[in-house]
RNA sequence: GGAGAGGUGGCAGAGUGGUCGAAUGUACCUGACUCGAAAUCAGGCGUACUGCAAGGUACCGUGGGUUCGAAUCCCACCCUCUCCGCCA
């Protein structure tokens, strides 16, 4: 969410800003809202004053056992203008809420200009992408024909876009979250949480995901109570455990790590990554979210961003990193890193990590704040980023480290997660 | 799932229709006393909007309603706790 009096003070500028996102935003309606809410706003305050004071009065007289008829009636003539006043108010301020919560975030100084993905900057490279002497295969073929990937049985038991893992390759996937979190925690000074995979709309319209994306989650209903929504991204949880608190500015920065399964219904795919396992309706993701101060957020971005290069790093997968561009970025970031990984079989870079910084939009629609210098509650920054996904990640593997006969290598650093595994073969 | 109790300021806790945005305690901040600290004493101490300011407005789980007036009464929802049942 955006800062209304940034709105109010500095529309055109916050307009063009957002422009750059490529879809310019209508402000007619919010200008023509803006200029009838200020005077209602003061008007109805100011027969709210009257009805005070003269309540006050009643209340004065009855106790002296007077008459308070006279006053009653003077009362009663304000209370139909009070009356409309109030509810044509009420209403203008749920449209402002409607506006400010559809708006998107201002991207950051430092992000390029661009419309969609052809925008985006490439802005490190690290590895070098091994050659093959074999025809390499994707994923999918090295999974299936290891007896260990099983498209055919997951969509039976659930539908398309979900997989089964067995033996080896379930507990190398396995291993991976598990030497994630162990690298984060343990080198990178991030606390480690479990969460709910279930959360409520409160929580999901904190980071942003609702009221716009609803179609992009999956849906629980309960009978009468409010729906359940299930987690798209640890983030939501892990994030919205700030929500409404006035934090010790000592407590910050807060760095959580968080392992859990994430659900996409990913409506508007269509065709896209049909094929594997790049695009599913469950995956686990390791996440980092910090909290941070207003003063520290831009070095806390490079920080945790570096966090999940480690991992490629260690895993010694080539990647490159991303400045995505102003026509390419979520809805609530202001600025983003994508992490992409180099999958041999589609001799391309694919995403495995996005790092954002959000700056104050998720603080503000959370009222997630600290306590500054001057001891007055001013929102926080919120950071987040992959490290990595999980399922991604071991696609990657599986087409980095394949091997001409149809095994997998497995990276050093997770072979004290396989038990000394040092190889997948054929079951 | 059944029965009951309850949600008030950082925390504890009073307040059941009228100077209540809210007693009191505690924590915290400032000052006095002290060589310093403790203790004691005095003052301050919720959030947001609005106004140059004085001030005004809203907020006592959330949303409605009754009333000239609601923390207080009514309705719905959310959440917490206790007991019983069920259960990984």
């Amino acid at each position: 969410m955006l800062d209304i009096q940034q709105l109010r003070s500095n529309l055109d500028a916050v307009a063009e800003a957002l422009a750059k996102r490529g879809k310019p935003i209508d402000f007619t309606e919010f200008k023509a809202l803006e200029a009838e809410r200020k005077t209602l706003q003061s008007r109805t305050q100011e027969l709210q004053a009257q009805r005070n004071s003269l309540s006050k009065q009643i209340g004065m007289l009855k106790g002296q056992g007077k008459d308070a008829s006279e006053v009653m009636a003077q009362v009663g003539a304000l209370s139909d203008e009070l009356k409309t006043s109030e509810g044509r108010l009420g209403e203008l301020l749920e449209q402002f809420n409607a506006i400010l919560a559809a708006l998107p975030n201002i991207p950051d100084e430092s992000v390029p200009v661009g419309s969609d993905e052809t925008g985006n900057v490439e802005i490190k490279r690290w590895g070098t992408p091994r050659t093959f002497d074999f025809p390499v295969k994707d994923h999918t073929d090295v999974g299936e024909q290891l007896g260990q990937l099983d498209f055919t049985t997951a969509a039976k038991i659930a539908g398309s876009r979900f997989s089964l893992l067995k033996g080896g390759l379930a507990r190398l996937h396995r291993a991976l979250a598990q030497f994630m979190l162990d690298t984060h925690t343990a080198d990178h000074g991030y606390t480690e949480l479990y969460a709910p995979y279930l959360v409520n709309a409160a929580s999901l319209y904190g980071t942003g995901q609702l009221p716009k994306f609803e179609e992009d989650l999956f849906k629980v209903l309960r009978g009468d109570q409010g729906p359940l929504y299930l987690i798209p991204t640890a983030e939501v949880p892990v994030t919205n455990i700030v929500r409404d608190e006035i934090l010790a500015a000592e407590v910050l920065p807060l760095k959580f790590v968080c392992h859990t399964p994430c659900f996409r219904s990913e409506a508007g795919s269509g065709g896209r990554d049909v094929r594997g396992m790049i695009r599913q309706h469950q995956f686990d993701k390791v996440e980092l979210v910090q909290v941070v101060h207003p003063e520290q957020s831009a070095e806390a971005h490079e920080a945790l961003t570096r966090h999940a290069e480690v991992i490629l790093e260690k895993l010694e997968l080539p990647y490159r990193r991303m400045a995505l561009c102003s026509g390419d970025m979520g809805f609530s970031a202001a600025k983003t890193y994508d992490l992409e990984v180099w999958l041999p079989a589609q001799n391309t870079y694919r995403e495995i990590s996005s790092c954002s910084n959000f700056g104050a939009f998720q603080a503000r629609r959370m009222q997630a704040r600290f306590r500054n210098d001057k001891s007055k509650p001013e929102l926080c920054h919120t950071l987040n980023g992959s490290g990595l996904a999980v399922g991604r990640t071991l696609v990657a593997i599986l087409e980095n480290y394949q091997q001409a006969d149809g095994s997998v290598t497995i990276p050093a650093v997770l072979r004290p997660y396989m038990g000394g595994l040092d190889v997948l073969s054929a079951s």
